[in-house]
DNA sequence: GAAAACTATCAATTATATTTATTGTTTAGT
DNA sequence: ACTAAACAATAAATATAATTGATAGTTTTC
């Protein structure tokens, strides 16, 4: 048995293929059969069952993939391991983002990251809040950029910004006519509401998605619509809570819809956060130090309240 | 990399001397030499400071072994699985005993097993309570056999029989007279002790051997003594609790001395311990069941007050 | 029912691991 | 200080194993 074998068997699960997971693995595709047969034959099973199609793996097979990802991560880390020794920052690096972090995050640290740091190859994927756990946790993931406090006790987080939320309140709303707004204002009825579960800490007014859907809402927004979130509110849907940096895209047209809340005016705490294993950690310093330089000047610190992601 | 390569890098590291290693690998020592220095040159490091003798590790070296470790456990856990999914019974299994359970359990069901399951390579090793915590835990020991509970949240216990202590008091003790004794006649400070830190439960009297080294004890016993603890008993230092067991081993002379203790009657709970992991369950399963099958016999049943083995 | 999509198989090739023999060091003993 | 023993590194030869290109044999799709 060889790492190798065990990943061209990850390959082949993955892409319930072999001609795709031969290409993945940069193998020929004979390579892969022949490796996978071999490995079945040593232990006398079939990890495949290569009846169905697309193929399938068996029950023992599936046992084996579970075990091999394992084995194939934990043997990657060899890796890591010497370049945190050897203080080198570079290499792959998979960083996912929560949609309403993305588009006005990335844009302000990426070019001054890959700049620094040319060798790391950074690999930034959008992901929600719950995959975003997953793929740490599976390793699929060396960090990413997400709401907190998670309170997930295999996952680190290193606070990056507060981001205070602004109201966004179109002319006929009830509260159009304050200046600045209270958290006791908001009615959780008359509101438009992010995905990725962004709740109210301490249970005061909960935000919840999942709140939402029993408080029976006729709609539920996709990822990075925060445009779409601002057409509606236009449309006389309701008023809805902006994060910061969102309102600084807000066109001039509707920016005297926002109104920004008394202090302390709530605030989604934006922390990257990666496995406890502490792995890449100098990319992963070197990641926090960039952002946390270029967030110091756009976001103004407000005193604020924080709001925590957790459903409960 | 290779898995091969691994775990020739732990048998040198094991062994701090390519010789021997290439000895326990069944290879020849060139083959160590070439392979480690490849998997050196690939890494870029140098796992091994050979200007040392014996050979010592770097620093990045022994962060390697460590993660070496955990691969090749790792995959050896891939045969396990195979194992268990076929039902298979065989293959090598490492059990760990403590000392004052070795002597009697072992000869009672050592035939017995290896008759019903000669397939099954049966390693043991007497080893205290910590170590077996240890090995268990980096996967050195397949299970062990050990007083429970332990409530390390690792490590799952199956009970395998309850052994009430017995007392053995010398003629001239204070309490010799006593045909049966109760717990609250025992006086810490004219006991002899067992290693194991076998500890009364509840705090109504703590045996703990923590406590015996606070209470200025004047000596320790060694593994397996509990014959020594009997002469020692003899020569007046004192009176001492014996397992169960234990007592079916005293010779006639002394068999007078041994006095039960009223019901319910101070007994530790002796239990096969292994990995949450939960390998090799059939392998454990059917020594459960021969172990079960043979203490049934054996040890009378009474109305026992457990004895945890932990400090706290 | 023909084409497309896939996997298995074969023989040839390439790459890799291992061995035997030997050299070069260092250590231990006298 | 010298010799023998112990030990790791190296080199060249051999054995083993992985990979490939070509192709055959399936099954699926339209």
């Amino acid at each position: 048995m060889t790492i190798t074998q065990l990943s061209y068997v990850l390959a082949v699960a993955e892409n319930q293929n072999f001609t795709k997971a031969a290409e993945k693995c940069f193998v020929t595709q004979p390579t892969l059969s022949m490796q996978i047969q071999k490995l079945e034959d040593q232990l006398d099973i079939k990890i495949f069952d290569r009846s169905k199609k697309p193929i399938e793996l068996t029950e023992i097979g599936s046992k084996i993939v579970t075990q091999a990802k394992n084995i194939v991560n934990e043997s990657n880390r060899i890796q890591d391991i010497v370049d945190q020794q050897k203080g080198y920052i570079g290499g792959e690096f998979r960083l996912g983002i929560i949609p309403t972090v993305m588009p006005t995050l990335l844009p302000m640290f990426l070019k001054n990251f890959t700049n620094k740091y040319p060798k790391v190859k950074l690999k930034i994927e959008e992901l929600t809040t719950e995959e975003i756990i997953t793929r740490i946790n599976d390793g699929h993931l060396d960090a990413a950029i997400a709401a907190t406090p998670l309170e997930n006790e295999m996952i680190k987080e290193q606070v990056l910004y507060y981001e205070p939320f602004v109201a966004y309140i179109p002319k006929d709303h009830r509260l159009s006519k304050h200046e600045k707004l209270n958290i006791e204002d908001l009615d959780i009825d008359d509101m438009l509401l992010l995905e990725d579960g962004h709740c109210f800490r301490d249970g005061v007014i909960n935000l919840c998605k999942t709140l939402k859907s029993q408080s029976d809402e006729k709609f539920q927004l996709e990822s990075g619509s925060i445009e779409t979130l601002l057409k509606l509110s236009n449309e006389g849907l309701g008023m809805t809570l902006l994060p910061y940096l969102h309102t600084l895209d807000v066109n001039d047209n509707d920016k005297s819809n926002l109104h920004q809340f008394n202090d302390p005016s709530p605030a989604r705490e934006v922390s990257l956060i990666f496995h406890k294993s502490g792995l890449k950690m100098q990319i992963i310093e070197a990641l926090k130090q960039t952002i946390s330089d270029i967030v110091r000047g756009s976001i103004v610190f407000h005193n604020v309240e924080i709001i925590s992601p957790l459903s409960k």
